[in-house]
DNA sequence: AGGTTATAGTGTAAAATTAACACTAAGTAG
DNA sequence: CTACTTAGTGTTAATTTTACACTATAACCT
C-alpha cells in the first residue's frame, strides 16, 4: 500500500480492516493464535491476523476470511467484539480496525494449521509477547468481553472438542474467570440446566479413574431458553 | 457528494460514518430522541443523527461531535454500540457505520434543544416511526445493550436528573428491563448498596406526600469498586 | 376545616439458592 | 498388588430472594 506519502493526500477517509483475536484452550491456561508479521511495519514480530475489508463483503464476512487466509480458521464461533479508531494506532496511514474474537477447539485446529504458510503460533494469555500495533489493547478487550460472556452464554463449549469431560468443562471456567470453582457445586449447578447429555464413551488411556465425556445439546438448550431459561453459572 | 455514480469506480474503501442512538426518560416510557433527515436519501424521514467519520477524529470524537451539531447533547453518558457494515445499507454507496448510543437527562436537555436548527423530536421506544436507513436494526441493539448492561453497570443514573426519587429510579428500571419490580425489595437492595446519598430535599407540587430526593455518588461508588464491590440489581 | 385521593415509606417470614465440606471408586504405573 | 491420581457423589448452614399490606403525608376538593 502507499508507503511513505502522507495518507491525507490520497484519501479522504479512513482506511477499514478487521483484527482477530482466536482464544483456544487445552486443558491449561487459555491462549491465543498469533502470527509473525512478514511485512514492515512491525516485521517478524507477533500480530493478531488481520487484514483490510474489501467492498463486496462485511466486516464479519472479511473477519472470517482473514482467520482462514491467515489462520487456517473456519467454521467457528466468531463474534464483532470493538471498533478501534485511534488516529495513529498504524504508523502507515489511518486505519480504522473492526475487531472480531473467535473461539476455537484447538486440538480440531492443531490439522488444519499444518496446511498454513504464515508462521502460527499459540501462547498463553499471560505469557504474550510484545504484540504490534495496537494489539496488545484489543486482545485485553477479547478477554475481558470473554471473561464478560462465558457466565451468561454457554459459549465456552466453543473451546473444547465436542466430548468433553466435566473437569475440563470446569477448568475452563476456572481458567476464563480467573477464580477457583468447587467441584461438586459446579457439577450440580450445570448438569441441573439439562442440556449436558451424558455420553457412553469415557476416556481412555489416563492413569486414574476415566471420566465420563458429555456433549453440548444445542437442541435442547434452543427449546430451553424459549420457554424463558435463562444460562448463569 | 457522489450521487449516481457506482461507488466501485470512485473509492476502494468503505466510507466510514457514525450514527447515534440517544435515550431519554421523563418517567413514562424510554424515549429516543431522532431527526428529520433534510436531504435525500430518506429525505423527511425520521433517522439517528449520523455523519462521517473525519481524518482528525477518533469514531467516539466523531460521535460526540455529531451529538452536538446535530442533536446539541454534550457532555452525556456516551459508548460504542456495534459496527454495521452491510453492503447495501445505504443506497448511496458503501458505507459502515460505527454505532454509539447516549443516555440523557431529558430534562436538562430540554433547554438545549431549543438552540438547535434541525427538527428533532422524542419517540417512545415502542411508537418509533419507520426509521431510515437501518436505523430500526441499530435502534434495537441500543435496546437490547441498554436492557442487558442496566443491571450490572450503574448507567440508569445517566438517564435521570442528578437529584432523583426512588420511585423515579425504579420507574427507570422496570422501563428498560420491561418487568415489574417489589417496590420494598427494590429499596432494600439499591440502598443496601451504599452509594445513594439521601438528600434533605423533598418533591414539590406533588398532590400526595412528598418523596425524598436521592443522588448517585460517584465516589463512594468508586470506592466501593476498588474494593471488590459489584453492581448488580 | 375535613374528607378524598394519590403516592411515599416501611419489616417480616417463607422459599430458593449458594457455599462449604470429605470420602469412595476406578484406572494406570510401577 | 500397591501407590498414585483424578472421578464422582450429598448434606447442612448461610445467604439471598421473594412475597406481601398497612400507615404517613401532601395537595385538592367541597
Amino acid at each position: 500500500m502507499n508507503q511513505n506519502k502522507k495518507y491525507q493526500y490520497e484519501y479522504d477517509r479512513p482506511a477499514l480492516a478487521t483484527d482477530c483475536v482466536i482464544f483456544g484452550f487445552d486443558g491449561g491456561e487459555l491462549k491465543l493464535l498469533l502470527i509473525e508479521r512478514e511485512k514492515e511495519p512491525f516485521k517478524n514480530k507477533w500480530a493478531l491476523p488481520g487484514g483490510f475489508v474489501f467492498m463486496n463483503e462485511t466486516t464479519e464476512e472479511c473477519a472470517k476470511r482473514i482467520l482462514l487466509e491467515k489462520a487456517g480458521v473456519k467454521n467457528v464461533f466468531v463474534e464483532q467484539l470493538y471498533t478501534f479508531s485511534d488516529i495513529d494506532r498504524d504508523p502507515r496511514e489511518r486505519i480504522v480496525s473492526v475487531a472480531y474474537f473467535a473461539l476455537v477447539d484447538k486440538h480440531q485446529y492443531e490439522v488444519i494449521a499444518g496446511r498454513d504458510t504464515l508462521k502460527a503460533e499459540w501462547f498463553e494469555l499471560s505469557k504474550l509477547p510484545k504484540l504490534a500495533f495496537d494489539h496488545t489493547k484489543i486482545v485485553k478487550a477479547a478477554f475481558q468481553r470473554l471473561k464478560g460472556k462465558v457466565s451468561y452464554q454457554p459459549i465456552g463449549f466453543e473451546l473444547l472438542n465436542e466430548k468433553f469431560t466435566l473437569s475440563q468443562l470446569q477448568a475452563l471456567y476456572e481458567s476464563i474467570l480467573e477464580i477457583e470453582i468447587d467441584k461438586r457445586n459446579f457439577r450440580k449447578k450445570i448438569l441441573g440446566m439439562g442440556f449436558l447429555k451424558a455420553l457412553e464413551e469415557k476416556e481412555k488411556n489416563v492413569a486414574h479413574k476415566a471420566a465420563r465425556f458429555y456433549s453440548f445439546d444445542k437442541k435442547v438448550y434452543k427449546d430451553l431458553t424459549q420457554k424463558g431459561f435463562h444460562f448463569e453459572l
